[in-house]
DNA sequence: TGTACATCAGTGAACGCGCGTTCACTGATGTAC
DNA sequence: TGTACATCAGTGAACGCGCGTTCACTGATGTAC
């Protein structure tokens, strides 16, 4: 048998940059497999059709970030620190993917319902444990947790969406001290 | 001749609620039609195409909260007050037209290019005048005005997206001092 | 090492379905006289 | 007031197109002996 591992890897990549670039709706099997290069037919030796396509991208790239933020709660012991690293965790991965970053952020509304609630696969629910961490440990005041985790991910999420569109310039991460500042700010 | 203007408002009021629920792209003219209770040609006379439907309802909902938020802007003198003005009018028209929100919400990426540069029709430009008036008559202290409104404007939407998923209880008015106060901490 | 076989990634053509849109037509209502 | 006409909102059926998906088939490669 041949090696599929290499064409499913370019699906991947192509189906990730079609869809952040014209949408899932407005990106069809015909657009994929063309940009692949490949029969229409290969792509379902692959995935078992286009929303399944679509699912296995949100939720694995949502739980890679979920998983790098997690990771940055428990590198750090200050509060401080821990948040810094988040952001910068976050910044990163919209530097380095933003293909992936914009295909999650047009997407979510779609597949946010189908993310489990484990904190290693959820963005929302990586946050919401570093505040509620923080708590327990009386290292930052009680507050209404979720508020919290909402206002941080918006302070966070809507520059890069500015960044998408042009309106902030440069990378995201050059803005990573100035939104961690914002964040600390929250719970004063 | 007949008067269409009810017709033409309950099409309105069905494909943004239809719009909301499965997005434009999981909504068909026929499902619209059906809703309304006509044929689906009756929507060619009031609109002339289903893309044409789309982005007027999110230019004009788009205007309506831009218009909202400038007239904030020059009911009070205070800059502490325009910000609890100005979220309170976002708050309110999220908690009064949730179909609405949701739509613009979701459906923003399609046509945020096609959005007016006047602060009038455009949220992103109200908010930026707010800040960008207040810093012109040392209200507040010099800030990259277009980061501030990122920022300002994730404080808002973010909590106003977890609302509509249920991960924040009440209306989103209930929160509205918390999210004033977040939003005047980021120029302290 | 050579050979027979099983596996399965990839092909090319075709499928039927649902979509947005168009068409000629109807008939209710406002206007002119 | 009555009548002829123009307007146009709404109809019902049909259109062609592009879509996701399926099918029988090919042939490269790994495995067993």
């Amino acid at each position: 048998m041949r090696d599929g591992s290499k064409t499913r890897a370019k699906i991947v990549t192509e189906a990730l940059r079609l869809f952040a670039e014209k949408g899932v709706a407005g990106t069809s099997i015909r657009d994929i497999a063309g940009a692949v290069g490949v029969a229409e037919a290969a792509l379902y030796r692959h995935f078992p059709s286009k929303d399944a396509l679509s699912r296995t991208l949100f939720l694995d790239g949502y739980a890679r970030l979920a998983a790098d933020i997690l990771a940055a709660d428990q590198a750090h012991a200050e509060f401080d620190a821990k948040i810094a690293r988040m952001v910068e965790v976050f910044c990163d991965l919209f530097d380095e993917d933003r293909a992936l970053f914009t295909f999650l952020l047009l997407s979510q509304h779609a597949h946010l319902a189908e993310v489990p609630d484990e904190a290693s696969k959820n963005v929302v629910a990586a946050v919401y444990s570093i505040f509620a961490d923080a708590m327990r440990r009386g290292e930052i005041p009680q507050r209404d947790t979720d508020l919290l985790t909402a206002m941080a991910l918006g302070i966070v999420a809507q520059p890069a969406i500015f960044t998408l569109y042009g309106r902030l310039r440069g990378s995201l991460r050059s803005h990573a001290p100035q939104l961690a500042q914002a964040i600390r700010a929250l719970i004063q």
